[in-house]
DNA sequence: AATGAATGAGATTTCATTCAT
DNA sequence: GATGAATGAAATCTCATTCAT
């Protein structure tokens, strides 16, 4: 009868956000990103065009949603202490990480791989995000330079390409991918183990 | 006047194809494949929408016509004499050249990586390349195996992997990315050069 | 604390619907009635949009309240003594009233006029008041007979017609229209003073 | 067989251009530009939705076109010759051709009071005629000024009130406004024939 | 071979209104 | 009295494709 408290309300939109952000990642990720419509989410997550809207001003800002998401919690893996510096530690977190969130967030990641090359939204994203990547690239630089590798920005260059590679193959089709040993080789001969 | 000859008419017919591939091919990648009309299209292409569908069935297939080519340009330099098995050369060969379309035809390679991760073109290529795909990858493993490498399948994806994360972030920002360090590193890595 | 009484009720219902009365008013005097949302209003009345419907029963509700409200003040002011007749005292303190409240409610009458000219707005003020406004019209008309007008139909007709105009000039560009001159010009003109 | 001529095309292209104009003036008039919706237009015009985008880019494009054509009419008709000044004749012209097209396009005139007072489509037409209506006034003030009246802007303003004010009151209710009456007395007044 | 008007299905989005709490 | 999540009908607009000429 009383009316429901503020904080049963923020319950209310989380978990309706949630559901929301969930099922569009498994359309958008299934089916592409244009292919899905409003009209399809929001069938599968059995609620209204309307309430969708209620939630995301439009289908747009939904995706940013989605993708924001899965790079803040990239960059929580990278360089942990976020003092500049990738020590071999920070380095082979990563590098378990990465492996790890590609396997357990397979639909993500496909997503974005699929998204972040089309050149709608690439430009968003780079704008977004150009500063992040840079310092990403210098703190790799820096890595392999404090390693004595020759010439060390082409080393962080390929590595990053290399990690793209390797993220992408696996997505787009996991069960032939030897993630897993393509793991244990990669630590070992980045970190001399 | 004298009538025009067949040959005559096969010219124009594939001039105007060549125009209308190379019109919707830049569009596509620079805007992204469904966010380009074919309005836009025949318009850039100076021609009117019904001539298209005079050469193309389909938008759809205006874009795999596009992809084919591209594909079958890839295969060309790969084991160029067709027996299964790839000499130092022939991977010379082909490093070289996989380099150098990526550098000359930037824009189709854009287009390609962006589109062929779209889960529903992803499907189709994969359904037309499979076979193609498959045995590149065994010629590959095979090629690592008589060099004595470890886990020749393994490298075998790797090195597929690596090749398409070099390209992803070549095509993506050309003017920062260290392509040709990096083509001669990889020549030297896998070559032992 | 007492609980409240009925009078007290009453308080907060009648300060509740001034509320949404007056920010609905000026909301569709400044953006339009059918771009005026009743999120915004609630929005901009600082309370939820349950409560909006629990004062009004819809939006056209809420929007013929308002309309009524200055129809209803217009009327206190013309023929006060509500004899059928108009004496020149009467006529002129409904001048000096209707060019007041011109210029006090300046909101309010650009709302009027934009809504009642809408064709939908107008059939339902036609309908409920076209006996308010033949009667006024028929006074009018007496008037001028009363004072040996040619035509008294017509000059009835005519000065509603000016009415119109000048509240309409009026209101759409406050700054620019000589209203006090117009005012006094007027009452001399009728007036003979 | 052989394709239309430009020409073919160009007429059309005019004569459904007029078709969906003539419909939505009607329909804009009748029932109000929000409540008339494009579906209406296109279904009374017998045309499908998407035809109207072919030749309007929005339906405030189509509004604006309507409201743009009988402004240039308006105009036309006041001081013809261009010269900054109003003679007896061009004075007389524009009040007898005034009255002539509100009769003939009262629907026109309907549409145009009933939205050049939304707030959202004011603001846009008094952007762009701003300075065709100033110099209007202008020469107005000056005709005034030149016949030895008082305070000729009061005049010219008043004037423009009262125009205003009879046409939307006929437009209103045509059938009970003696039109034709206050025309001739509007000549005589102001023309002291 | 060539044109572009025309279609129609479907996309995104808006918003007055309801209702469980 | 009060809240705001939820609905659903309908609005505007897009666009691949067809077809008469």
């Amino acid at each position: 009868m009383s009316p429901r408290t503020k904080k049963q309300f923020d319950d209310i939109r989380e978990n309706r956000k949630k559901l929301i952000r969930d099922t569009a990642l498994r359309l958008f990720a299934e089916e592409g990103y244009h292919v899905t419509s409003i009209s399809k989410i929001t069938e599968k997550a059995d609620i209204s065009k309307g309430l969708m809207y209620n939630y995301f001003s439009s289908k747009e800002e939904l995706l940013m949603d989605i993708l924001n998401e899965g790079v803040a919690e990239f960059i929580n893996y990278f360089d942990t202490n976020k003092d500049g510096e990738l020590t071999d530690d920070e380095f082979k977190y990563f590098l378990e990480m990465t492996f790890k969130v590609l396997k357990e967030r397979t639909d993500y990641w496909r997503l974005y791989f699929s998204l972040a090359l089309q050149p709608s939204v690439f430009s968003i994203l780079q704008n977004k995000y150009r500063k992040l990547f840079e310092t990403t690239l210098a703190i790799m630089e820096d890595y392999f330079s404090k390693r004595d590798y020759e010439n060390p920005r082409m080393q962080a260059l390929m590595f990053g390409a290399f990690l793209d590679g390797v993220g992408l193959n696996y997505v787009m089709d996991p069960r032939n991918f030897q993630i897993d040993e393509i793991k244990e080789y990669v630590i070992h001969h980045y970190l001399k183990l």
